[in-house]
DNA sequence: GATCCACGGGAATACACGGATG
DNA sequence: CATCCGTGTATTCCCGTGGATC
């Protein structure tokens, strides 16, 4: 928790008890910045990441495990700790007059869910590592590219770049194909659910690294963290917080998805402490399996902006796509043409994020409709969309 | 079959913006 | 400075295909 969350929270404190002192610790798609109870990964991790300490760049490699088991958090984490202890290596070098110490590599993190193009990957990489600010627009694709080869000419050691969520909309063949053509002074941690023979990834890695989903007592751990720093105090027991551990079967995510909505229900009810029915209300409205909201709120601006209006819509509205699609597109918040709504109602079900259930064959002619049902939790993304469109 | 919608791929068009040109 | 050009992205539109009933 940063010093400006520390002074609003006391800010708050004295209007009235309030339940929810801040949303961003409960959201299961926040990170924070030390992952509880992930010791021995980052142990093998760093094995792994060994000869950058000499000076020498490690080999690809291949970060796997469950849904919500803190990949993510934990390469992130050290990511940023590792291209922070880089940069001020190299300074050191600089500014030296002794040279032959060995200069480690650069570490980049780009997250495929946000990065799905190319040039989207080539720009994620090149900002990390050029200081001059790398334009969006009006530039080729190959451009960057060349631009991205210069730039790894001058690198001694090398990079490392995480590539984080692969399988979900890129897959092995593309990431590969990404790193085709660039210099060989780079190599990747890839991350990803699947194991390293079905992802094929063990055909391009040397290291294969295996998460495992948390056990029950981390999570009340990592529960009972979060909801220190997000709730007040006292709010969550450490029974309810066992209760959901159970339920979540090993992963964070849905976790602290249940916590999120346990505390928003209590919330609305004016109460400071969770209760059981909070917490079964919460499990409830998870869909099981369910999308990451990661993937959700990595969505374009508009499709997000659908999905909004979706969340909000009364049942009856929902009961084809194409009536969907009409009280989407007349609400005025939402300037999209009913085409343009539609088609992103099937694109963003052909990517699973929602799914369409065939009505069950009734009157009329022609084609059975369709209707759209949430892959994700609405509460948590209703109140994480509104937070990040209120700033 | 014939007919009626639902689907969804992909072409066409509009757009945003950095850079080049005059 | 005004304008045009090149490029990737967003939106819109078109139309062939899929799947049901009669």
């Amino acid at each position: 928790m940063d010093l400006d969350a520390r002074i609003k929270r006391r800010q708050n404190r004295n209007n009235r008890p309030r339940l929810i002192q801040d949303y961003e610790p409960l959201s299961p798609v926040a990170h924070i910045a030390e992952p509880t109870n992930r010791g021995p990964v980052f142990e093998r991790l760093l094995d792994h990441l060994d000869p950058a300490f000499d000076g020498r760049l490690p080999p690809n490699a291949y970060l796997y495990g469950p849904f919500g088991a803190g990949k993510s958090a934990i390469v992130k984490s050290l990511f940023s700790h590792l291209q922070q202890l880089s940069t001020e290596t190299k300074s050191v070098i600089h500014t030296s007059t002794r040279v032959r110490s060995p200069s480690p590599p650069g570490f980049v993190y780009v997250d495929l869910r946000e990065t799905q193009t190319g040039f989207a990957f080539y720009h994620t990489v090149l900002d990390a590592l050029a200081d001059e600010s790398i334009p969006e627009h009006g530039i080729s694709t190959e451009t960057l590219r060349d631009k991205l080869r210069t730039v790894l000419g001058n690198e001694r050691t090398g990079v490392v770049v995480a590539v984080d969520h692969v399988g979900e909309e890129t897959d092995t063949g593309e990431l590969v194909e990404l790193f085709a053509g660039l210099p060989s002074n780079m190599s990747w941690l890839a991350i990803g659910r699947g194991t390293p023979e079905e992802t094929r990834l063990s055909e391009y890695t040397a290291t294969s690294i295996h998460v495992d989903r948390y056990q029950p007592q981390m999570l009340v751990d990592v529960l009972m963290t979060r909801a220190s720093e997000g709730l007040a105090q006292q709010a969550l027991s450490h029974e309810l917080a066992r209760q959901i551990a159970n339920w979540a079967d090993g992963s964070a995510y849905d976790a602290l998805a249940a916590l999120f909505i346990a505390a928003d229900r209590a919330n609305q009810d004016q109460r400071t402490r969770l209760t059981e029915a909070d917490v079964d209300a919460a499990i409830a409205e998870i869909p099981q399996p369910s999308v990451s909201l990661g993937r959700v709120l990595a969505l374009p601006d508009n499709k997000q902006l659908v999905l909004r209006e979706l969340v909000d819509l009364d049942e009856t509205k929902r009961a084809s796509v194409t009536e969907t699609t009409e009280a989407i597109a007349s609400n005025p918040a939402v300037d999209l043409s009913p085409g343009t709504v539609k088609r992103f109602l099937y694109e963003i079900a052909e990517i699973g994020i929602v799914e369409r259930v065939q009505a069950s064959s009734r009157d009329g002619k022609g084609r059975p409709p369709s209707r759209v049902e949430l892959r994700f939790p609405p509460t948590v993304f209703r109140r994480l969309y509104d937070l990040k469109n209120s700033e």
